[in-house]
DNA sequence: ACTTGCATGTAAGTCGTTACATGATTGT
DNA sequence: ACAATCATGTAACGACTTACATGCAAGT
């Protein structure tokens, strides 16, 4: 799944590894994010595939590779994201628990809740502050529908453990 | 996370890889999986570390290695449980598309949407079959939790994806 | 002088899946 | 007879993370 996102951050225009990071620290981080000693291998791999090609130069003194997209990795990209999409497991640690809440305490099993609603609320909190700074920016109107999904996916959160918590309490 | 699953299942009572894998099928399905092929490697270390027992058997011709929980694994999993949890990403496949779809044209934008609404209509029929085929067995009723959250889950999505498909059809 | 950020990369290790391999029992 | 299900396990592979390793530039 990486690779197809180093193309498409490379569908409008080269970029480095080190800058398409930052770009999803500010982006795609509440859905997905990746390493360095992930991209720079991924990067390598696509070279190899023919998927993307590098161009090196010396910037300020600082060494850039940067990364542009081929004909075929535009293809490869282009034809991933046409493809029919499956249904993703949830895989989150917080309802895995829940799964399990019997073998815990009433007391506790409030306590949990509370501490995870707080953590929701600080996170939806952190989104729309980065939907206010990326507002000042000129951002593609798809990205932008991709981040409030996120916001109104942890309100449904928040909302459903609150619930959840009103019916532990009684 | 497996190998807290393992002993979330041992809780109750001793199983074997086998069991475990085909209660997850109807009842961690929808949000954890695993395959077989990671079960047992992971009952070999949980032995390893002392945290489960293991006591062979022979019922109907068939080996059988039912596996239990120790009170050094009760204290592993009951200390996992009350730990502060963290916010998971949400890693869709699905959500990374929209992300790139200034990519794709309108005509298949809408096509991609209403085919993963399907999908996301059939996932929820067939959540819901679960839920019925679950009431009649005594279950767990915070096992019963999740899969309400799950379907209620999938039916943000499903509702989500509809209103986007209405402002991709203006 | 020192820390933070820019910029690259490798190595070790974790976690998990799929495919392969075996063999018995049960249902059709 | 044959297929499906029960039951176990290993090997190969893939995806990803963390830690390690290097070095320059810019700000304090």
């Amino acid at each position: 799944m990486q690779d197809k996102i180093l193309l498409g951050f490379l569908m409008d225009g080269s970029k480095t590894g080190y800058e398409i990071k930052k770009t999803m620290e500010q982006s795609t981080e509440f859905f997905f994010t990746t390493s360095l000693g992930s991209i720079y291998p991924a990067f390598k791999k696509l070279e190899r595939e023919g998927l993307v090609e590098m161009a090196e130069s010396i910037e300020a003194g600082r060494l850039k590779k940067k990364y542009s997209i081929t004909p075929e990795g535009k293809k490869v990209f282009l034809n991933w994201i046409s493809l029919k999409t499956g249904i993703a497991k949830i895989r989150d640690e917080a309802i895995l628990k829940v799964f399990f809440f019997n073998y815990l305490s009433p007391d506790e099993r409030k306590n949990r809740i509370e501490e995870y609603i707080k953590e929701l609320e600080g996170h939806i909190g952190e989104l729309l502050a980065l939907k206010s700074r990326l507002e000042k920016k000129n951002i593609d109107a798809f990205q932008m529908t991709t981040l409030d999904m996120g916001i109104e996916y942890f309100m449904f959160m928040n909302n459903w453990y609150s619930g959840f918590l009103d019916t532990l309490k009684k």
